[in-house]
DNA sequence: CGGTAAGCGAGACGGTACGTCGTGTCTTTCG
DNA sequence: CGAAAGACACGACGTACCGTCTCGCTTACCG
């Protein structure tokens, strides 16, 4: 065991301070203005300091993703019942949420930071879409339970689909806004997932 | 017309070489080794020649693409007429390229560049996936001609789907192979275009 | 012959802003304040100009020695026609300048700068104190014409003692001033320089 | 009186493996290598350790001169009765020492913690010369008792003299073998000390 | 056909950021 | 309370690229 504790211990408050300036850094300048040495100079830390707790800047990224100081902040789950309301409301609140510029640069961010190093790429998309990934599964579980989805339907999937597509078109377009895709999104997904037919689906109702 | 040629005219082989090198770093060492510098020296033109023509990194990896450089390279659509087994194909045919590890590190870059520069982003995206929605749209309206697909199938939205399915699952899994996911996302994707349950479709035959 | 000239030439006044640069902040702040970073700031100069010029600092100290800008200023040879007056009052006015703070920095920045590497010590030195030297031993040199020191005198040896006690003194005790040490010297070095006792010489006094 | 001794004792063994690891360093590697890093982790000793006895690096190598750590290893002196004989001795066997390479190194080091600090640099330059200027004066004394000398000869100006050029040879030409210059230096010195012409000295034998 | 103008390879320029190393201080645990 | 260990803020190191700017040369058009 390593167990024996020997110097000075690290420092908690340069730990955070450094996922901070570069949360601030990265949402504020973009991916182009988190330098290393901006982060350190923003965080009252020297350069070695952030060296030692991170790799590399897509690490750090990574870690603040990861610990809620870059929350993707998934909008809270309503369940009323209906999976397409469902699903429909929270995307759209998803979408309003990558609207906002500052999302936008966040998502630009995290691609470059994933497109930088291979190893860091999985763990960051992992870790990003995760609570995305999560909610859209669960939801449709129990959308399954209800027989509103067919028992078989491939959910992890759907979930592919759905955060493939809200990524891909907030790089692609920038501003999602005004698209009304949302709706068509929604339609195609479920209907994918929906009864079979010619199955006697037993009404939700 | 601004049209009078003075001076020396711009020489297309460089353009070509520029091109072909930038392709060459991008695919063997990553964006990382993607350099002005480095495609400058490996195309044995001088700097300022390069920024002569392009303004960025990513209009240049923009113009590889659009020029084929960086081929897309559509695998050739089979029309079997059966929709769900020319998709099926088509998709199982991109995936088995973007598992080729250049074909991962060419999207990584692109992926790169595109977050590297906002204006440049929807034109790197458009100009890649361009042909894979393409495809995609066409096969898709050539299903709703034939009432394999409902009329008002909402295509765009779906190519959307696949395309960011695609390319969210290279960049986060790497390795594509061995998911066995194509028929998920394939039956996801068609059951939701297919007609709809409940209605009698009239055989295109 | 490597003639033909390629590229943008070196700028000449990016290298003389480099010397005069080095020459100030050695002469005010020491050879501690001489960074190359400081010097390349100075000068309006990237780092790399500073680098692609002189390898080393004490490289550029060197080049800034034998160019003058850190002249030993040798003072005017007054040629009396007695070689004792000579020496002493050319003694006199290198001690007195040597006194002057900023003469001890600069020595002082030359000592560390050739201490610091093997192959430029040499050369630093040989710069530094090729002036006194010179005078040195000429001045004793004609001394040896008019009869007044013995025809065999070593005048390199002589002027070595000269060279390396000024340096001496100054390192060590940083202030030569009030020491009265001028006549000794001087009389130690012409005594063992004047004409064999025994030999029939013009009586100088 | 501060005298009662508090807390853990002052590790002789720490200040003696500092020493002996700053000697090795810098005759080793040079003045380069010498950092209190290094001296520390050879030493097996904390840094803090090191700056809680020394203030600077040019204190610790003051301090193993001092201790003979870094011995001047003066020669033993050889009195055979005529001056120039034990002169002539000693200044070859200090030249022979000199010419070996980790002496020069050595010397160097000296050079440059003495450059480094005004303080410290007449302290070490005292300490390191202190022995030879002893002994040279020493020896000289003797030559005045026995009317070899001037009995008014300047003692002090002729050691700085010796010791000047000693090492400024040694620092300008690195290598001072081969230079047959001992022999000059003595007799410039040596004259320049002798009956003044025209006095009638007691023949020595 | 000679002048003029632009493009060309080359490479130096002023900068910014990199990742490493050394400094001197601090904060732990152990003896 | 000293000592080892080692993290800390800081600052300089030498390198790599950035995008711009001369160079001398080449290649077109135009008068």
């Amino acid at each position: 065991m390593s167990g024996l504790q020997r110097g000075r211990p690290r420092s908690a408050h340069a730990h955070q301070a450094v996922l901070a300036a570069a949360v601030e850094l990265l949402t504020s300048g973009g991916y182009q203005r988190l330098t290393m040495e901006a982060i350190a100079a923003k965080a009252g830390v020297g350069k070695q300091t952030v060296y030692r707790w991170w790799p590399s800047k897509a690490a750090i990224v990574a870690e603040a993703v990861l610990s809620g100081h870059l929350a993707a902040a998934a909008s809270p789950l309503a369940e009323t019942g209906d999976v397409v309301t469902d699903l429909r409301d929270w995307l759209s609140g998803q979408l309003a949420r990558l609207t906002d510029p500052s999302s936008t640069a966040l998502l630009r961010g995290l691609t470059a930071a994933a497109a930088e190093s291979d190893d860091d790429a999985a763990k960051l998309y992992e870790r990003f879409t995760g609570p995305f990934r999560q909610y859209v599964v669960r939801r449709l579980a129990i959308g399954v339970q209800q027989g509103q989805l067919r028992p078989d339907a491939r959910l992890d999937a759907a979930a592919d689909f759905v955060i493939g597509a809200l990524i891909y078109r907030t790089l692609t377009h920038g501003n999602l806004s005004g698209q009304g895709g949302v709706d068509d999104l929604i339609e195609v997904l479920l209907a994918g997932l929906g009864p079979r037919p010619g199955t006697t689906a037993t009404s939700p109702g």
